[in-house]
DNA sequence: GTATATGCAAAGGTTTTGCACAGCC
DNA sequence: GGCTGTGCAAAACCTTTGCATATAC
């Protein structure tokens, strides 16, 4: 996949200016979640980077999800299932999740920003509505449990 | 503290009916969480069981969570710190929680139930806003942090 | 060559679980 | 007396950390 390929090398050169070097675990990992579509949790991206790469330790996992989060190409959420790490670019994302079902929705950015909105009304605070999830009822089964 | 006492006395009465029953433990547990204003964290509260009744242990007291919460006396919430309970009666609590400084806040009761009809008006999900916190700026590490 | 990254093992923290005993009804 | 609840200990998770070794630059 020629987008994510590039998408590896944006992210190999923005640690190589910070001086951090690019091992082959790290490229491995990197390679992982920029393949990844949205949120995948460290525990999952561990086995998912094990199969390509047997060896790969959990902390060098962790370790390398840290350094992405503080160089800006990572953030991490709170969703149910506990934290997960997602693209920046992908942010905006805000997570609907179903305590019934488990069914997973996002809203668009559009209703995101009128959220934002109307929240920094409250004593101009600033809210990032990705970093945890809006757990709920949908649509579904908000009928059957109200019936 | 009067409220407090026939609270708890509520809450003993709804156990009894689901057929459970009266331990000291669970008295102390109820009791506790029945002064707390807010929320609280379970290792939180079995520290401050144990100040009573220095014999408690921790899985009692999760035990006793699940429990009320299964009854409907108590839910939880996930905040940055992790998983925190609260009475049902004081829900509506939308938590915003400033991810520099720690500075938490409330959502008035208006604020959050305008939220949640914009949330509504996404394919009908009925959110629980007080499920998880909002993160964010507060006003003041917004002024900082923007300059 | 040197500083950094990795693997390994251990520790830390929270929550869950199995089991024998205690105690509520 | 019978069934439920508790304490204890262990285990299950997830995540972090210290240290010796390997390796990118």
């Amino acid at each position: 996949m020629a987008t994510t390929d590039a998408l590896v090398e944006d992210v190999i050169e923005i640690l190589r200016r910070r001086g951090l070097r690019m091992t082959p675990q790290r490229r491995a990992i990197v390679a992982e979640i920029m393949r990844t579509q949205g949120h995948i949790s460290p525990t999952a991206l561990t086995r998912k980077v094990q199969d390509t790469m047997p060896g790969v330790n959990a902390s060098t996992v962790y370790r390398t999800l840290a350094l992405l989060e503080e160089a800006g190409v990572l953030a991490h959420a709170h969703l149910e299932s506990g934290a997960e790490y997602h693209r920046v670019e992908e942010a905006g994302h805000v997570h609907l999740s179903c305590s019934r079902c488990g069914a997973e929705d996002d809203l668009s950015l559009e209703e995101a920003a009128a959220l934002s909105q109307l929240i920094e009304q409250h004593r101009g605070f600033l809210p990032d509505l990705t970093h945890f999830a809006i757990s709920g009822l949908c649509a579904d089964c908000r009928r059957e449990a109200e019936g």
